[in-house]
DNA sequence: TTGGTCCACTTGACTGGCCAAGTGGGCTTC
DNA sequence: GAAGCCCACTTGGCCAGTCAAGTGGACCAA
């Protein structure tokens, strides 16, 4: 009995593939071998080659075009559709991780645009955790968690601890459902008087805010995670395929 | 003789099963009707009927678990993948689409941080194209496009007459090859001088400064352009999956 | 030389079938 | 009654083949 795993056929043409494309020896604009030859060169049957050359255009690697063939295009500029969006990010990564003080954790009456965000009435009371982040003993940014009280009662998140694992973990435990997708708005604005003095910035500074809503697959949002950076010192990237 | 077009089968599949989730019928959490019960509602073959559901995992419509079933998601938080990613909507844009001035349409020494993305040394020339657009007769964005003079030359991109495309036509006509990705860079700022008179915003506001650079497949950088907004009216939006 | 036809080659779509693997309920057996 | 086996149902992977549609070069005829 073998309990050895053995990806499958298709799986096996597309690391293939990928690696011939990676090492130059399918340089971009070049054709790759047609679907016959895949076929006689790896011993498969049409449609798992096919298979394999779909997935390989899904993730950008190749283009087609019917009666002519397939062409590289180049490697990714994305790995496989894990690009780190910041939002992401943020829900994920964990207190540990970061050199970070605890500012604040507590309930709070919910400032205008959250109270927006979370779909809740203007003076309704939200759970809130701040932190100040710092980088080679320099404060960097300011995140905060808003959340309803109603989903952060039962969680760690009101506590002055360091939490173990990352927001979105909490919020899904105490959703019962999963978080499903992340709508992020991105804005700039002066910073408050607080900002200043945490940051060290100028109160005419120009500061970078991310706010990332994390909604379940209903669309209904459970929790919004604010991200304020400097703007002289932080930037986000992001790339991505025009297609 | 007919020219009719009829979408292919699979695609027919997808587009009813989206019309049934998105109507309710099929709720979210709710289980799929099996591979076998879709092969003889719509009377096609099961790879037909897997190649349709495929397409909707991977549009984040289902999951599957092997053994169990399929299971509705929820309508999807991008459409389709479709989402409007800001520098790609840069690109393409048409200047008789929006109220725009033409501010500068020239050669000018190439300013740091586009030397950078473009890779040049930094006292080239570069070719600059800027306009000021407005909104219900409101400055709302100053947008710049850099490109190298070689790239430019031969384009109708210096001349100060209006662009009948996108800027990505223009290029990807003078680079002889594709623009495949973009590498998109946010930052926030305060505005010079001439942004403050250009925007009727105060020195002390924060800008919110979007650079796009575009590459071919090789990452070679073609042409960047710049989108600079008060951080006060506008807001860069994104949503996506968690996955 | 020019124009058009034909054909080989490419990918796209689809069928009908096979076996493997994961899940869960019912049945048998103890 | 409880543990374990069996089986029906699910999706995952794969094969052999058919027909349609797009591309481009070879070839032929005017």
């Amino acid at each position: 009995m073998s309990f050895e795993y053995t990806p499958p056929k298709y799986a096996q043409l597309i690391a293939e593939l990928e690696r011939r494309i990676d090492s130059g020896e399918y340089p971009p604009g070049s054709p790759l071998p047609s679907e016959h030859q895949l076929m006689a060169e790896f011993g498969m049957a049409r449609p798992t080659v096919v298979k394999a050359l779909g997935v390989l255009r899904d993730q950008g690697w190749i283009v087609t075009h019917q009666g002519k063939g397939r062409f590289v295009r180049g490697r990714p500029a994305i790995p496989t559709g894990q690009q780190a969006r910041a939002g992401r990010e943020l829900l994920d990564r964990k207190e540990a991780q970061v050199s970070s003080r605890l500012l604040v954790s507590g309930e709070v009456e919910v400032p205008n645009r959250i109270a927006a965000y979370l779909g809740l009435k203007p003076t309704s009371p939200v759970m809130l955790r701040r932190s100040l982040i710092e980088h080679d003993n320099e404060p960097t940014e300011i995140s905060s968690t808003w959340l309803p009280v109603e989903v952060a009662q039962g969680t760690a998140l009101g506590e002055p601890g360091e939490l173990k694992q990352g927001i979105r973990r909490y919020v899904e435990s105490a959703a019962g459902t999963a978080l499903d997708h992340i709508i992020e708005h991105v804005t700039a604005r002066n910073p408050s008087k607080e900002e200043c003095s945490l940051l060290g910035v100028k109160s005419s500074a120009a500061l970078l805010a991310v706010y990332a809503v994390a909604c379940d697959a209903t669309g209904r949002p459970w929790v919004v995670v604010e991200s304020v950076l400097p703007g002289d010192r932080h930037e986000l990237e992001d790339a991505y395929l025009i297609r």
